[in-house]
RNA sequence: UGGGGCGUCGCCAAGCGGCAAGGCACUGGGUUUUGAUCCCAGCAUUCGCAGGUUCGAAUCCUGCCGCCCCAGCCA
């Protein structure tokens, strides 16, 4: 995908690939096993690409295999709908899990046996402290915590006092299991950590079959291990937690220990990941949903129209290392075009228009010319394009009074309009105003594209429709959501730095005849505008709704400025 | 002042004692009926800093400095 040019140099491989390739090699593995385990909470964004690549593409590049399991421990906050919307997103990505789809609950009265393993080997306790009081004695990042008047109980008492939880007979807060470990322990996460808790809570997946839920650390190691993970991926933030993982593990009998490895989250500037804060957006009405076209969930990338394999490119060029890392947000964009760039058929569109009178074109006729739909890969085909004596142009594509080096439409000079003739300008009409609202041309017959008979050469070309036969459309702009790189790292709330253009509607704008056949989910190019896609939820056959996927570069944008 | 990580070009990233890959961005030039694409060229005497070991260090040692994460009965 990205540059499989001559030279073709082997990419590097990264810190995970040499862990896993030395696992096959010394033969600790046949094959690996990797799984993607989100939380069913919410939806999916950019930032979890990166370890649904990660994790499907490994098993998919060593023949391994990977699950996608539901972290559903935390019955408060997780609910059924984020799971078909997180599971449609894994597939447009492009993965499949197959048969293997699990639920951390799927494992809840595995569960509940390992932990009665670990009280019967005097390494969990029922303890009684409330929130406030464990915290109170969990010590601080310099000192150490102290240990809970509850922690020598007799396994038998903890035996009975652990079923009195599962039977519903505390109060939620007044009693958990802990797992009795050291709580002078320098790392926080091993000071006696709870693996179970209270919580009269409808689960989404158990209902009400349990009032004590286990704590993810606890939940997730075992989860691993029950289903035969070879190496188990998760992001920085649990580097911490890989020796209560391992610990886990170790006091309890389970099949094998996978291998927990930390990598860096992806970041991209002007982009937030937040669940709070994209939560934010979503409810105070800053954005219209969760898959609008401005969002980087998934979803909305999937509305806006950019392509999955674009994004798999990206996490590919991206890396992965143990470095957080920002990665600039125009490393996407070339992702977008590379995909789109020899694959989107071209069209045209125009969407500030402006007409154009041919004033030697004959009145009332129409010529129905033959256009390309991708000039560098004539396999592609040719549309019908209608040209007449009026056509639209962008209204930008002239200037009375233009710079130098402006090489499009204005007074005195002559363009080419893309596929059809070269025009020299005539002069402009106005309204009482003065505002122009019209501009006369003429057409030089000898020029038409391809059969032409003239040696003539002009310096610009522009695109065009036809004014009759066009048809109008609602074209919405999509740009970054913020107006600076790091909206989530300033002292003003992030909600101060959203675009106000991100998405500009063009009422006017007109397409050429042939889009119309163009349906939601088809990438097409409209020539020097950029990549569009029609709005999978606005887009009508007789009423068009386009969505701008990402502009073309645009070096004379950079001239300019 | 505890523990765990990370510091190689503007942004990523190879490199693992033998003398700084690659991508993106950027800059110049060529092709072009998309100011797009494509092509060609340029772009770190230097690897957070300071010492040390060595014939030789981004790579080994020592000491500093900077940044990130951890005190949920969240994941």
């Amino acid at each position: 995908m990205s540059s499989s040019n001559e030279n073709a140099v082997e990419k590097p491989k990264h810190f995970i690939q040499h862990i896993i390739e030395a696992d096959l090699a010394s033969g600790k593995h046949a094959r690996i096993h990797t799984r993607f385990p989100p939380e069913p909470n919410g939806y999916l964004h950019i930032g979890h690409a990166k370890a649904i690549c990660i994790n499907f593409g490994l098993a998919e590049q060593y023949g391994g295999l990977c699950n996608l399991r539901f972290d559903d421990t935390n019955p408060e906050k997780e609910e059924a709908h984020y799971e078909q919307a997180i599971e449609a997103d894994v597939r447009w990505l492009g993965f499949d899990w197959g048969e293997r789809l699990y639920h951390a609950s799927d494992y809840f009265d595995q569960l509940y046996q390992f932990a009665i393993e670990l009280i019967e080997k005097g390494l969990a306790y029922v303890c009684e402290l409330g929130p406030e009081e464990m915290r109170a004695q969990r010590g601080t990042l310099t000192e150490p915590g102290q240990n809970s008047p509850y922690r020598d109980r007799s396994v038998a008492e903890n035996l009975r006092l652990f079923e009195a939880m599962k039977n519903g007979e505390f109060e939620e807060g007044k009693a958990v299991l802990r797992a009795k470990i050291d709580m002078a322990s320098p790392n926080l996460n091993l000071r006696d950590p709870v693996i179970y808790r209270v919580r009269f809570a409808e689960h989404h997946a158990t209902g009400d079959r349990w009032c004590i839920y286990p704590m993810y650390d606890y939940t997730h190691c075992i989860s691993d291990a029950l289903e035969g993970i070879t190496h188990s991926l998760c992001t920085l933030e649990f580097e911490d937690h890989r020796p209560l993982y391992d610990w886990f593990l170790d006091q309890v009998s389970v099949p094998c220990h996978p291998q927990q490895i930390e990598f860096a989250r992806l970041e991209l500037d002007y982009i937030i990941t937040s669940k709070r804060k994209l939560n934010q957006l979503v409810q105070e009405g800053l954005v219209n949903g969760w898959d609008d076209p401005r969002m980087p969930t998934l979803s909305g990338m999937r509305r806006r129209g950019i392509p999955p394999e674009a994004i798999r490119d990206l996490i590919d060029r991206v890396g992965v290392t143990k470095k957080k890392a920002t990665i600039e947000l125009g490393l996407l964009e070339t992702c977008v075009r590379d995909w789109l760039g020899p694959r989107a058929p071209r069209y045209m569109a125009v969407l500030d228009p402006i007409k154009v009178v041919i004033t030697n074109y004959p009145e009332g006729e129409e010529e129905q010319l033959d256009a390309p739909l991708h000039s560098q890969n004539p396999e592609m085909g040719t549309r019908k394009l209608p040209f007449g004596r009026e056509i639209y142009i962008e209204r930008d594509d002239f200037m009375e009074d233009p710079p130098k080096k402006y090489f499009r439409l204005k007074p005195g000079g002559a363009v080419r309009l893309r596929y059809a003739y070269i025009i020299d300008f005539e002069q402009v009409v106005r309204d009482e105003s003065g505002r122009i609202v019209e501009i006369h041309c003429t057409y030089d017959p000898d020029t038409r594209s391809g059969i032409g008979t003239s040696e003539r050469k002009v310096k610009g070309t522009i695109h065009w429709v036809p004014a009759r036969a066009s048809q109008p459309a609602r074209v919405r702009l999509i740009d970054r959501l913020f107006t600076v790189p790091d909206p989530d790292r300033r002292d003003e709330p992030f909600t101060a730095f959203i675009n106000p253009e991100a998405m500009r509607e063009m009422p006017e704008a007109r397409l050429e005849p042939a889009l119309s056949a163009i349906e939601p989910g088809q990438p097409v190019q409209f020539e020097r505008l950029g990549y569009f896609t029609p709005d999978s939820h606005d887009h009508q056959p007789g009423a068009p709704v386009f969505n701008r996927i990402m502009t073309l570069r645009d070096t004379w944008a950079k001239k300019k400025s």
